[in-house]
DNA sequence: CGATCTGTTGATGCTCATCAAATCCAGTGG
DNA sequence: CCACTGGATTTGATGAGCATCAACAGATCG
C-alpha cells in the first residue's frame, strides 16, 4: 500500500519491519482526487502532511501574467508538505495531474515519529534534502542548458525516480503529462517542447507512446542530457541501473 | 559575534537568552578565508556545519561546458550544510565571494541541540525550508521572467535578506558581486546584465556605487520585479519595511 | 458523433548570446 | 605622484534560440 515510499526511503536508511509498520500506521485517511484538483493553494496554511500513493501531482507557482510554472513533480511515494508545522503559509500550490490517491497524515503522527524513530526521521529529512537538491539541478538546467538537453535531462531524472519508487523495472516509465505541462516545468512553450521531442525521437534516444516514455539508449540519453546521478543521492538505484545496463550490453 | 544569525532566526521563533547562549557556544572554531576560496567541493563528503559570520559566499554547480552556475548566495548569518550528517556527498560546491570569516560547527553540537533545544531545532529547520523556498522562486524567475525583471527581483530579495540579518537599516545594501557573477546567478551573460542594470538606473529604480546598491523607490522596484514577499517567510521584516516605507512617504 | 483537448507544422520576430573592442578603475610599484 | 597592469564595465554589431501567432490534424471523451 505504501510500498513506493518505503522503496524510496530505503535509499537513505535500512528500515526495520517495525519502522515499516510505523510508516503504515501513520496514515489515518486516504482521499481520492480527480485530475487537476488543487490540494493546497499558495498563501494557505499547510495542515496535513501528504503522501501520494497513486498518480502524479505537481508543485506550481502562478506568475503575475497568470501563467503557471511547475517547480516540481510528485510521483507515487513522494511526501509533500513535511514542513507543515513550521511554515505559516504555503509559498506554492499543489495540484493533481491525474486521478490521485492521497494519504493525509496528521502532524502529531510525524511529531511522534520524530521523538521515537530516529531512523525514519533521518529518512524524512533525507527526502526534503533530496527535494532541495532536485530544485538546484532544475535551476541550472533552466539557466544553462538548451531546450532539448533540458528535456532529456528531465527524462533521465524521472527514469531514476520511477526506479527508486519501484514503479518500473525496465527502461521505460509512465509520464502522464501533456507537452504543455512539460513546457511549464522546463520554461518552454508547448510548440518548442514538441519540436525538441521530435529531435529526441529522431536521434533514437526515446520513444513516447500513450504517456509511456521508453528510453532507447540509456547511456546516450544521459550524455546528451548532461545527466549526472549525484544530485539524486540514490547510490543504490544508480548501482542497479548501471549493472543492468552492463548486462544488456554484454549479454 | 553571531548577531546576524540570531537576528535572522528570530523571524521564526523567539529565542530565549538561554537559546542565544547555546548558539554562541556551538562555535568551536573560526577561520578566515581569502576571496574565491572553495569551502567545499561537489562530490566531497560534508563534515562541519558552516556559519558565515562575515562577507559573502555562494553555492554553485559546474556545467559540462565548464561554466559555473550560482544556485544561491550566502550572506552573513546564513548557515550552509545543516545536512552534513545525512548526505554522503555534496551535490554542489561552496566558494567565498569576498574575504570571509567562517565558523565551523561540529555535527555533535547540532545533534545535541536537536535533543535539548526544540526551539532552535525549529529555527534551523525553518532556515533550510527558507533555502528551498528561495530556490523555487529563483527557478520561476529564470524560466518565466525577462532579464531586467529577474535582476530587480534579485535585488528585492537581497534587500530583505540583508534586513533580516540586520546588515542594513535603510534602503541600501552591500553587494560584493561583479556583473559576471550576477549573470552566473541569473542565467545571463555579463554583457546583458550590464545593459539591464543601465535600464534599471535609467528608470530611477536603483543606483550602484562601489558595491553598494541603493534602492531609490522600493515600491516601484517591487512592482517592476514582480516581487512578492511571501516566499521569504519573514513576516516581521515585511512589516518593518512597509511601515518604514509609509513613514518615508507621508513625511 | 460532434466537441474539446492535445499534438504538429509553418512563418515571423524578439530577447538575449556571442564576439570584439574600447574605456574605466583599483591596486602596484617605481 | 604618476605610469603600469589586469580586471571590470561599457558599447556596438551580428546571429541563434526560442516565443508568438495561426491553422490544422489527431486523439479522447462524453
Amino acid at each position: 500500500m505504501i510500498d513506493e515510499m518505503i522503496h524510496k526511503l530505503s535509499n537513505c536508511v535500512t528500515l526495520s519491519s517495525r519502522d515499516k509498520d510505523v510508516l503504515r500506521k501513520m496514515i489515518t485517511k486516504v482521499v481520492d482526487l480527480e485530475k487537476n484538483t488543487n490540494v493546497k493553494r499558495e498563501e494557505e496554511k499547510p495542515d496535513f502532511i501528504h503522501l501520494l500513493m497513486n498518480g502524479w501531482a505537481c508543485r506550481y507557482k502562478t506568475l503575475e501574467n497568470g501563467k503557471e510554472y511547475i517547480v516540481g513533480f510528485l510521483l507515487p511515494g513522494d511526501l509533500s508538505t513535511l514542513n507543515a508545522s513550521i511554515l505559516t503559509r504555503m509559498d506554492h500550490s499543489i495540484r493533481t495531474l491525474t486521478r490521485v490517491k492521497l494519504a493525509l497524515i496528521p502532524q502529531e503522527r510525524i511529531d511522534h515519529i520524530h521523538l521515537y524513530y530516529p531512523n525514519i526521521t533521518r529518512a524524512f529529512f533525507w527526502s526534503t534534502l533530496l527535494d532541495e537538491s532536485i530544485l538546484r539541478e532544475w535551476l541550472v538546467s533552466q539557466g544553462g542548458r538548451p531546450a532539448a538537453v533540458r528535456l532529456a535531462h528531465l527524462f533521465c531524472e524521472i527514469m531514476m525516480r520511477s526506479r527508486a519508487a519501484g514503479l518500473t523495472d525496465d527502461y521505460s516509465f509512465y509520464m502522464p503529462l501533456t507537452q504543455e505541462e512539460l513546457g511549464n516545468a522546463t520554461g518552454l512553450t508547448k510548440v518548442h517542447v514538441n519540436r525538441c521531442l521530435r529531435h529526441l525521437r529522431m536521434e533514437n534516444l526515446i520513444e513516447i507512446h500513450r504517456h509511456r516514455v521508453s528510453i532507447l539508449d540509456w547511456e546516450r540519453l544521459q550524455t546528451f542530457g548532461e545527466f549526472q546521478t549525484t544530485y539524486l543521492h540514490m547510490p543504490r538505484i544508480v548501482a542497479d541501473l548501471s549493472l543492468q545496463e552492463q548486462v544488456r550490453k554484454t549479454g
